[in-house]
DNA sequence: GAAAAAATATGTTAAAAAACATTTTTTATT
DNA sequence: AATAAAAAATGTTTTTTAACATATTTTTTC
């Protein structure tokens, strides 16, 4: 159930370079409207549709942001870790939400009202750069995004969301070990494919030695055979 | 052939909302450094990987920005109208430019550099705010287009460029005829399939009676099913 | 205005991936 | 620990769409 959280967190200014452009005043400003929310995992946090009364930043755990399109089929967008930012696109926009952000396992997020982030925008050059800058990021992934799901076959999708799980999250200690442990069922929702077929590619990769597999966790053990696979499709 | 223009265009100022935004200095300023250029049909402005110097305009024609992905094959990521910006989120986000840009007919751009550009976000917060409006909307654009294009069968996708096309650019005068005549290979580059299936798909259109052909003119009979068509994919 | 080139049209075949079905394994619940 | 539920694995069939082939029409070039 989502509730308020009374466990201490660090105050937003320390915790990246967005939130470090804030004056003193705007800092008082947004410590008085800031709200810390955990979720548990897979709650939803806000439907697409939804008003967007609020901006968004992980503090602990990930998020999953995603689209539902034809029968209900999943596209997820992004998937977020502590520190990323959701919701700002639809507060700029001043639209609805334009996707669903989900717990993708028990975490906690800060909440800013929409009003608040657009007068800091609005106010603060620094911080609205930064936002920009942020923006801008998000807007040539999703456009990579396009070209890769709609060209590419299932074999170079999925190594392409393999590689792009490591750029995000990393390895564990061992240097091989993805750092993101995540069901067949959302790999299949990144990289527009079936479930099954996510299922059987990735046990052919397993067969090929590119990566191992111990039920949910994912060793990469070819790396460079993988980005050959995902740059001919 | 690219060449600077002689002929006398409005200044950008009286032309939309965003230039509006700037002081008198900044016009002035702005006024000394913009470039006019026409470019004939089909010919590249910028390419992909190229380092994004200029932030640019649409004055006359239209423009195509695209992507090249696997085998060449290309995706159509906006078609440009005048006034409409391009090349801005590379500029913003400080990369080279993550698509490319050509003529779609023979047209007339500004282009400003680069570094003014950012002068004028960071400084103006006005200006700066105008576009990240924008940026936040072509984002929202970006992202319905993947789960359009991941997830609808051909007909919905036909279907959905022909309505973007409608939204874009409206009717001739019949109130019927896209005012935008373009060739089938682009139509089908934007709807992420084969010409041939393009042209196919575009006929069985005409024998249902949804649209009518004229060569490259097209009139949209049935915009309501059409609809239907992209909505259910 | 004739020839060449490009675009459109349409039929056929092959490849890719979804849909469906069933079994096995893992995880959660009592 | 036993049972139920969910997830993973894997084989088969069907649908979709690309690839290929070829003819026709339209546009461009000389």
């Amino acid at each position: 159930m989502r509730r308020q959280v009374v466990e201490h967190f660090a105050p937003l200014w320390e915790l990246n370079s967005l939130w470090a452009t804030l004056t003193e005043a705007e800092r008082l400003e947004v410590g008085n409207v800031v709200e810390t929310i955990s979720y548990s995992k897979n709650e939803i946090i806000h439907f697409e549709g939804d008003e967007s009364r609020w901006m968004w930043m992980v503090l602990r755990g990930k998020v999953r942001i995603y689209k539902e399109g034809i029968g209900l089929r999943q596209q997820i967008i992004r998937l977020l870790k502590p520190y990323d930012i959701f919701g700002y696109r639809a507060c700029i926009a001043d639209e609805a939400y334009n996707s669903n952000a989900s717990a993708f396992e028990d975490c906690v997020v800060y909440r800013i009202p929409r009003a608040e982030f657009i007068r800091l925008v609005k106010a603060n050059g620094a911080f609205c750069y930064e936002v920009m800058q942020i923006m801008a990021k998000d807007l040539a992934i999703s456009e990579i995004q396009t070209v890769n799901l709609t060209q590419k076959h299932i074999r170079g999708r999925l190594a392409e969301s393999l590689l792009a799980l490591v750029k995000n999250y990393g390895f564990e200690k061992d240097e091989q070990t993805l750092a993101m442990v995540l069901p067949r069922e959302d790999l299949a929702n990144m990289s527009n494919m079936t479930t099954s077929n996510a299922i059987r590619t990735l046990s052919q990769f397993a067969q090929e030695g590119l990566v191992s597999l111990d039920g949910k966790h994912i060793r990469i053990l070819d790396e460079k055979e993988l980005a050959k696979i995902s740059r001919l499709g």
